[in-house]
DNA sequence: TGGCGTAAGTGAAACGCTTAACTAAATTTA
DNA sequence: TAAATTTAGTTAAGCGTTTCACTTACGCCA
């Protein structure tokens, strides 16, 4: 079917070791002239090896395996896009899964990822507690990298970034502006990210003297949808009881929220300020440009890269890894009314 | 290192070929009870066949291929994520391949792809025109679908959407709307997809006895930076010169030109209507919410996956599939001030 | 009793590649 | 000049499968 290393070899005049030897540049004892001849034979019938036969003998494909709990999610697209483009780089490619948010989903993915003998896993679970409690999680002999996870008592790599600290940032800037009737909408507190999160929020509020009324939290997915049905409960409330700002645990969230008080009247940031976090490219482009806190995508993505590259080729638990996040003011916050 | 095979065949006494039959359901001979100890013994032993091992025998993989330009444009990632979708209900996984809008790497993946001796492609090219021509990728023998991208002379399959009933469509509700005074945002006219749309809207204008001066055309990339610029251009054109509406040939685009809107201090849809194309999902979410044409991309997965594995085990030409679009009315557009 | 058909396997080659161990010729060294 | 070393390769095993041709053992019929 193909040109193999065997026809190569005939064309050529020499044994296959030493065309497999040219072509991987192994072993320097082949001559320059039989060297030549061979790369011009490659060219010329036009030779790419058989990954499936080289990794059968190497047992490595040079591949990574990414799962992420869905790829229409900006910060996911954005971060497989880096993260892809540096491993680029280091000649893997990467196979990227997206499980939709279902445990189910990963865990398919993660046998067929393991099937497939990829040389390594960054993953993003919807829940990692769970997962890397199942027979499947603890079998996998690869390196695995918790992306945008944390899981203590471990022995697994990670990179993050500071949630902790992004809430609390978000809380303070919030709190400069005056704001003391402050609302959360936020994804599951059972993702750990998450839950820092709000936690970094918390904190800030009670140092500063302000406490936070349960009452005024808003669990759920981190969707679009959540945000939106979200905003409608508290535009309701608003009708009793003051409501400022609201924290939004992703831009998704803020979305969601920014739709509902379209819809309910309510003007963003002159009634109520919003803000976000992760900084999405479409975060500036709502209207108003929504304030977040920016997580550096970018650059998750290349030192995931890097991370992943030097566990493939040494296997050692590398550092948790944790990048500072930053406040980006646009519009979406402004100073609250004071109180009458 | 891992579980083989033979371990499966040498703890149950029989044959490697006899496990192989049993595991691939092959060759109904085996009795009962055999094939019962060898599933047993599977599950125990946890054994996962070797990928590599068995598409080196095959010379399939079962995975097919996609090239996109861009994962962060919505309306790829969720062709992406319906593609993959419904390839997994055919045991099919999908590798995904980001161009980032660049020729170059485009090829790059093409090599990489076939390489990895999958067993099908399907890709939307940045340029398909100039990449058919490629002697790279003249020698690809898997099916090869074409997505979104249309190449006459040539016998390729291809599924796409009615874009210039889109382009129709897009005028029609305009100038329902009285509007006559229409600029148009638009990507490359070199990409045929994007031609079409701006052909079928200039169809309607001409149609309607209204002439598409281009002057008025701004064609550039389909990134919100295109829309964003070209709308500052155009909010510098209505000092001297009518321009009520105007069409973006996608919803990127029109993000962008609500931006720049914004900025100038346009209302939208009360000063100009704005109208788009793709329908992603952010759409909806925009201030006002965009009107816009939508394809089917939910459907366009599912067929494409239909399509592909379609032509994986029979390779001839199959007919060019063309999805309709349709008109998703929000609050974008308004009717035209009439004139004085 | 011999021959045949069938059920239930088995043996071994092949897929395309890598690599450790070996070899043969040429060159250097003592 | 003989031994040692270097150079430029070659041989062959093996990676984990699939698959085709072959083998047994058994039952059955005539």
């Amino acid at each position: 079917m193909s040109v193999t290393i065997k026809d190569i070899a005939r064309r050529v005049g020499v044994s296959i070791a030493t065309v497999s030897m040219v072509i991987n540049n192994k072993d320097s004892r082949i001559s320059e002239s039989t060297r030549q001849k061979i790369n011009e034979a490659v060219k010329e019938m036009n030779y790419h090896p058989n990954i499936a036969a080289r990794s059968l003998m190497t047992s490595e494909t040079k591949t990574v395996g990414l799962i992420i709990p869905d790829v229409s999610n900006p910060f996911f697209a954005d971060f497989a896009k880096n993260l892809e483009s540096r491993l680029s780089q280091y000649q893997y490619s990467l196979f990227l899964c997206n499980s939709n948010n279902s445990m189910q989903k990963e865990e398919n993915y993660l046998l067929e990822l393991i099937n497939r003998n990829i040389d390594a896993l960054v993953i993003s679970s919807v829940n990692i507690e769970k997962l890397s409690e199942t027979k499947l999680f603890r079998q996998v002999k690869i390196p695995i990298l918790l992306f945008d996870r944390e899981l203590d008592s471990s022995n697994i790599s990670t990179i993050s970034i500071d949630n902790c600290h992004g809430g609390y940032l978000a809380a303070q800037e919030l709190v400069r502006n005056r704001h003391t009737d402050i609302c959360c909408v936020s994804g599951s507190l059972q993702l750990n990210n998450i839950r820092a999160r709000f936690e970094g929020f918390r904190r800030y509020l009670e140092e500063s003297g302000l406490s936070f009324d349960n009452a005024s939290l808003f669990e759920g997915g981190l969707t679009v949808e959540h945000g939106y049905d979200s905003a409608k409960k508290i535009a309701e409330i608003r009708k009793t009881k003051s409501c400022t700002a609201v924290f939004c645990t992703n831009d998704l969230i803020a979305v969601g929220v920014y739709k509902a008080f379209r819809e309910e009247g309510i003007r963003i940031p002159e009634d109520v300020s919003v803000i976000g976090f992760d900084d999405i490219e479409f975060a500036g482009y709502l209207s108003p440009p929504l304030t977040t806190i920016a997580q550096p995508v970018r650059e998750l993505g290349n030192r995931s890269a890097d991370i992943v590259v030097r566990l493939i080729s040494d296997n050692r638990l590398s550092k948790p890894l944790c990048l500072p996040v930053k406040l980006v003011r646009r519009e979406s916050v402004a100073e609250g009314k004071t109180a009458p």
